[in-house]
DNA sequence: GCGGCGTTCTAGAGCGCTCTAGTTCTCTGG
DNA sequence: CCAGAGAACTAGAGCGCTCTAGAACGCCGC
């Protein structure tokens, strides 16, 4: 009934503790003919290594501590790449959620508790002191967010010029009153909201850039779209996110307002909704196999104490072009 | 640098190891005048028990696993309700996430290794065998799923009594041309689509049933309601979950094929999308919180040999009955 | 003044593993 | 024929904790 442990397999083995453990780990020592000799009797006691006796024996636990926002999208593709990435290299990783009730220090709490080597965190709003303060602790990445800490890498995507992507794109199809819906307090909101002014004013459109509070999610453009449609509309839409531009558009076909025809949305994230083919979202893409690879090979590189050049990487968004978007009429 | 350990605490307070850990495990034999001091010391040394070393040593662990997808709005929700209904009554949960990548049985596998006393399943469309034998090692909780193994204990809604109330309601609102836009190969979803005959056959509307193929996501909800469109509509849909009923929503919007005016459209799941503002779509309610709350419930007395009464529970789904239902015109 | 009892504390084994420092056993070359 | 190298293997300590068994210390009644 109780789990097989090495002295078991050992024991069936006739060899040492020490010789299984060589074998299991695939660590240099041991003959082939042991080797295969030792993996089939594990095999056929259903020897699994314990973890948690491997993570308290060995100087390295291999593991990596991952925060994230379970109803985010991003989040879930992000996993989900840290995952792949992390197994490659040979670390596992543990996930500790950031939900309503159970916030970003709780989440990194656990994450300690499990002596990860280093932490990964996508969910987490950290401030300033915290996140310095774990920074001296362990390897942090911070993913997706900027932060004024020195203590931390940081892995995300250039919002600026992501910004600036959607705001060309608009401006080359010939709009001119192209409209802002912001995040509100979302991360990253206000970078994105300055972004967007810098790239009307690199275009001439100075005049034209107007601001309309918006939110992270899908009622936030909901109501932002009401209030465009009561006045006098944009020809143009560039949404803080995705769920952001799904609010808008509901609302506006429901008001016979066609899209792109009459107006023009930009989404931000490209979410897995933005692909859907009755949406079609035109919308900034950000890769997150080379976000989450990104923070994987940094964590790595400190623990592993191969030099990290900038403490901040910075990727290139790339515009998805789709069916949102078309000259205006 | 390095973290405290118990053993640092003990020196610093001039005591031995085991009071420590009296101390910080909150157990009866100590003096409340040590206890204080203790505490303040570990604090003060910023001592944070070793999870790796306390589940080694204990013989229980109190770890409860978790397998769960990680883009699916309601296990979201579900984690979050499993986080919280376990911490209070003692017990740590660890995520597994099952991504396209990341089978079942590897999301499993992991949280075998880390010893977890008792599984939660929620992502995990496992087959029976598997299932059997993984209920034979530890307490196993499927959650929201049926299965024929008499190993596991299953939390779910009945699926049955849901597509009968969404059935009734709209026949009780005049609907007879009431179609089932099904879920495919989706797990769950012949059940559904054989409650759903069973409903309108109740109803008298046996001749009328009509189940047109569709799927978990938006794009199969989008291509069904553009067959739908083509030839004679209906003047009710049943979808599969919510996420289906979007995609028809938006492609009958398009249409413009007014909702509910001109077709009634009910979801499955209420999930937070089902409740946007803008949508206000009505659908069958599960009750994440207490299907969450039961697992926990089952999974810990199973672990602490209390009576469990019977294999399965099965909770009664509600109708949230919201904008996208009227009667026919 | 002494056995008995409850409370507070400690010594030390042990959880399943990894790792260092051997030991043994070939297999060479001079 | 033996020193030396290298491969294959082992003994045993130790990771940070929990837990059992028992020690030390009052405090009671007789």
């Amino acid at each position: 009934m109780r789990h097989p442990t090495l002295e078991d397999v050992a024991a069936r083995a006739g060899v040492s503790r020490a010789l299984v453990s060589i074998v299991v780990r695939g660590a240099p020592g041991a003959s082939e003919a042991t080797r295969q000799r030792v993996l089939s009797i594990a095999d056929e006691l259903g020897y699994r290594p314990d973890s948690r006796a491997r993570l308290l024996a060995g100087r390295r636990s291999r593991l990596l501590g991952v925060t994230l926002t379970l109803n985010h999208p991003f989040h879930a593709d992000l996993a989900e790449h840290i995952y792949s990435a992390a197994e490659q290299r040979g670390y596992e990783v543990v996930l500790s959620a950031v939900t309503s009730n159970r916030p970003p220090q709780k989440a990194i709490d656990t994450l300690l508790d499990y002596r990860c080597e280093a932490a990964i965190l996508a969910g987490a709003l950290t401030r300033e002191p915290e996140l310095t303060a774990l920074g001296e602790r362990l390897p942090v990445v911070v993913l997706g967010q900027r932060t004024r800490s020195q203590a931390v890498d940081v892995v995300r995507t250039a919002d600026t010029q992501g910004i600036r992507l959607a705001v060309d794109h608009l401006a080359e199809l010939g709009h001119r009153a192209i409209v802002h819906v912001d995040g509100g307090r979302a991360p990253g909101s206000a970078a994105r909201r300055s972004a967007y002014r810098t790239a009307m004013h690199r275009r001439g459109l100075a005049e034209q850039a107007r601001v309309v509070p918006g939110g992270e999610a899908e009622e936030d453009g909901a109501a932002a779209a009401r209030e465009l449609a009561d006045r006098t509309p944009p020809t143009a839409v560039l949404t803080y996110n995705d769920r952001c531009a799904v609010g808008l558009l509901d609302v506006f076909v429901r008001a016979g307002i066609a899209v792109p025809d009459d107006i023009s949305v930009v989404g931000y994230d490209d979410s897995p909704v933005a692909r859907l083919p009755h949406l079609r979202l035109t919308t900034v893409s950000q890769d997150a196999a080379q976000l989450a690879s990104l923070a994987v090979q940094r964590a790595i590189a400190r623990l592993e104490g191969g030099a990290v050049d900038a403490r901040e990487v910075v990727l290139t968004p790339h515009l998805a072009v789709r069916g949102t978007t078309a000259p205006p009429r």
